[in-house]
DNA sequence: ATGAAAGCGCTAACAG
DNA sequence: CTGTTAGCGCTTTCAT
């Protein structure tokens, strides 16, 4: 069943049937209803693929992250799809799962099915790769990491305001030894919530000695172990994280140790991911809003597509972030005689989003 | 850039430059090499989409999921996308969001990119969507819903295996007033999960009281509310519940208003979602292999792939379940005196899957 | 306002 | 073994 056949039956030219079914507007209303009165009898649906051929255009819009098992992903991916429905677009979803193979296939799959546009949400892609999407003209957006190439769309994520926030909230609490769990250094944006501590940090006049940075993987088993890292001699009374997930494997591993969060050990996680609100003690973290991320960067490709030119300027787009306070954190224990510390529990409850 | 111009570049034709990009056999080595070179030269891509209308084949599955961040599925479609990248096809990734104009344009964008066969995981599907899909013949998956029509696979779960070990293991420590938090339950998938736990309470000759089942929604919030309707006059000392996400809320209800799991109350999710090991405590729960299930759907969609006739008779494909001991259960507590009670938190690490 | 026809980039007969 | 050519299903000039 092709659009020749409903042009058979409506007895009309292809070429109707083309216009009434894209709503153009000279059509007669006559012809027009005959057109899709045909349509819905047989139940036809255009095929996407010859009208890409032809037009040009896929209305696909690539998405590649690094695993879309990460807890940070889906909510992006499904504001995204939304985002999508709503535009009448599909997504290709690739995950790079770390594997620079994986990440080739992902670029040669966008520009076979030659998509419209890509979303790159990997904390890093190598430049060939890059150049093979620049060099077809393909709107790109990054975030965190993007070139400065003009016609590279970048979403800038300010991590010093929500880290700030942060280590102010732990200051405030009396804590003075708090340590930081980096990320894999390699990626631009686990360096610079790193960076971003330590001057916020210094900004209060607190130093951070080299024990105090240990390093982490962005995983929940890399958080269980950088408990241990911690925990040596000089044990911190309170501890930021590069992201949730080090945040929750570490909960984790204090409620193995005995070690009680956040009556000896207070913890902040950086995303806000779901379930952040769910762990017990409900965590106390930075935001960055995974849904206005999906959205700007859905934003900066529609704003390409159909763009003729490469793009003049390089577009540019920011993303604040900023600290939700759960019940992670409590005033630092005090450090002789073991005296009652108090819980900031009830306090953080009714102070929640206080930073807001 | 196109087939033409590597043709004319290589000096052959474009039947030969498809061939050998087809790596068809019976190609000249010389030419095919000649070729190659060009195409490499140039960055040349094929266009999918040409391909596909040629072909009438698109190699893109469609994968109909309920919400992407309803952490059971991430797992299941990182696999399936695995899946697809060894065997070059692409994924198309739709969400109903529990709305019917979703679903029904979930079916439309399928059929609109002429996939070569449907995964259907949202646990329930309009008949008259399913037709559209059927009438052309599209190869069609199901877990647990599906209809028993021919030509359609269906991946049916054995609930009761996985449920009779928690009840089991639960009674073994000594529970007798077990609670269920059941889905929703116009969920086949839910109602089944409800009916094997009747079922194995019956087995062991423990009675189900009317109260001792109460609705949930498989969320987390509604995992908060059920505390809340069980912690009535006869409290019971263990609950199960339909999905882990229903047992986290729960916990972190348990956990606001002072009930400590295990100790004063043993919990076991259903899923076992990667999240549940890390969790506090840890979450004891049944699973059902996500990677399992994905690879099943996958393999059931490219067995039909390319089979002329509406398939004869209708597949089935079984996936068994299994209790996952973790630390979330315990030893009931003894009624009167408050003995202190045993943690089975320590038993349950060295018996570790010993139900596996 | 409508129709005829060219052509998007590729594959697959068919001929040679 | 290689080339020529006819479509795949649609959109879009260009005439009418």
């Amino acid at each position: 069943m092709d659009i020749r056949e409903i042009a058979r039956r409506a007895k009309v030219s292809t070429a109707t049937v083309s216009r009434a079914i894209n709503r153009i507007p000279t059509v007669d209303p006559q012809l027009a209803k005959r057109v899709w009165k045909v349509v819905d009898e047989l139940g036809y649906y255009p095929n996407t693929q010859a009208r890409a051929l032809v037009s040009g255009k896929s209305r696909i819009f690539g998405l590649v992250v690094s695993e879309i098992t990460n807890p940070f992903f889906p909510e992006i991916v499904q504001t995204f799809e939304n985002l999508a429905v709503q535009h009448n677009y599909e997504i290709l979803l690739t995950s790079t799962v770390h594997d620079p193979k994986r990440m080739e296939s992902s670029v040669r799959r966008m520009i076979e099915r030659r998509v419209d546009g890509v979303a790159i949400l990997t904390f890093g892609m190598e430049d060939s790769l890059l150049e093979h999407l620049r060099f077809r003209n393909v709107p790109l957006v990054f975030v965190d990491v993007g070139p400065d190439i003009p016609g590279v769309s970048n979403i800038r994520i300010n991590y010093q305001n929500g880290i700030r926030q942060a280590v102010q909230h732990l200051a405030a609490l009396r804590h003075t030894k708090i340590t930081f769990v980096a990320g894999p250094l390699h990626l631009k944006s686990a360096l610079a919530r790193q960076d971003a501590f330590k001057a916020s940090m210094e900004e209060i006049g607190l130093e951070v000695a080299p024990e105090q940075i240990v390093v982490g993987d962005h995983t929940m088993e890399g958080g269980m172990r950088a408990l241990d890292l911690i925990t040596g001699a000089r044990r911190p009374t309170a501890v930021v994280c590069s992201n949730d997930m080090t945040a929750i494997g570490l909960m984790r591993e204090a409620y193995d140790q005995g070690i009680n969060v956040p009556r000896d050990l207070s913890v902040v996680g950086f995303d806000d991911i779901r379930l952040a609100q769910f762990m017990i003690p409900p965590l106390t973290t930075v935001q960055m809003s995974q849904t206005e991320l999906a959205q700007i960067a859905f934003k900066a490709l529609m704003n390409d597509v159909g763009r003729e030119l490469p793009a003049q300027g390089k577009s540019e787009y920011e993303l604040n972030t900023h600290l939700v306070l759960r019940r992670s954190t409590a005033l630092a224990p005090v450090h002789n005689g073991r005296i009652k510390s108090q819980r900031s529990g009830a306090m953080a409850k009714k102070a929640q989003n206080s930073y807001e």
